[in-house]
DNA sequence: ACTTAGACTCGGCTTG
DNA sequence: TCACGCCGAGTCTAAG
């Protein structure tokens, strides 16, 4: 469900309140979420473990340990990360729960289960594919609009696929595309390497605008997101297109168009992203 | 022509 | 129905 500005905004809300706080226990209560280790050899390798730095990269949550350890979160489609006392009720949808030594727990919620833990050593990072190999952050010195030009170029793909790969940029998922695109009047269906240069810098520029936008509203919550302290954000108000089917476009009036595009919902004004000559 | 690596697509995971 | 995401298996394609 998070997307970059929504585990962004996780992050920054609850790092103050754990780093450097010791966990005193793990709690395992649906123990398939973890990947590895075990779900013992997780519990006893945390246990008084010291939180040093809690940290994003790309959709990911990183975690570190005093012992060198990294506790890597990803939340998918429907995890959630909160901050709580220890006397408060935990969600109905709680898997794992670290109790810090200060009274307060970190619960890690997941309705579907699809969200992953992994508790690896530094040099183990190569294990985990998806975090390995992302691509350049939004609104980092890296994300240059040379970067994505040559990505582009290499790609013959559609945008939007190309847009989802965390390999080519990190962090952006099905909503912030289709807005992203929308702004640059990009139709979801132009091959990734038939933009013009024109395109590629409004593209570059609306990603950046988008993501950060998304940052600064709290992020988009479209269905299940809360942040670590169970608030929603509130740039769902603020979308172009996306959830948008049938409603008017806030360009030119025209009716947004969703279709279905290698597997996922797809919003986009017909009007303003033309497919033009080159598919 | 055959092999191989990489790029790409799609089903599956799971619950409400 | 559909869903804010990714992986692995299978397919396709370009390079050598």
């Amino acid at each position: 469900m998070p997307e970059m500005p929504e585990v962004e905004n996780i992050v920054i809300g609850i790092k103050d309140f754990i780093e450097n706080k010791k966990i005193v226990d793990v709690e395992i209560i649906k123990g398939d979420v973890i990947k590895s280790p075990s779900s013992d050899e997780y519990r006893k390798l945390l246990q008084d473990k010291i939180i040093k730095s809690l940290k994003r990269r790309g959709k990911y949550i990183i975690m570190s340990l005093d012992d060198g350890r990294l506790n890597i979160i990803h939340l998918r489609m429907t995890g959630k990360l909160l901050y709580k006392q220890e006397n408060e009720d935990i969600d109905k949808y709680s898997c794992v729960i670290y109790h810090l030594e200060d009274k307060t727990k970190l619960i890690y919620a997941d309705i579907r289960r699809l969200g992953t833990l992994d508790l690896i050593t530094t040099d183990e990072i190569s294990r985990l594919k998806g975090l390995y190999t992302l691509g350049a952050e939004p609104l980092s010195s890296e994300f240059t609009i040379g970067y994505l030009k040559d990505c582009l170029n290499k790609s013959k793909t559609k945008i939007k696929p190309f847009l989802l790969n965390q390999k080519n940029v990190a962090g952006l998922g099905n909503i912030y595309v289709d807005e992203a695109l929308a702004i640059s009047k990009i139709h979801p269906e132009r091959k990734a390497n038939s933009l013009s240069d024109e395109e590629i810098e409004k593209l570059h520029q609306a990603i950046n605008l988008v993501i950060n936008e998304g940052i600064r509203d709290g992020g988009t919550s479209f269905r299940d997101y809360r942040n670590g302290l169970g608030e929603k954000g509130s740039h769902q108000d603020k979308l172009y297109v996306y959830n948008r089917k049938g409603k008017e476009c806030r360009f030119c009036d025209t009716l947004i168009t969703k279709i279905v595009l290698n597997g996922r919902g797809t919003y986009f004004c017909p009007n303003c992203q033309k497919l033009n000559d080159d598919k």
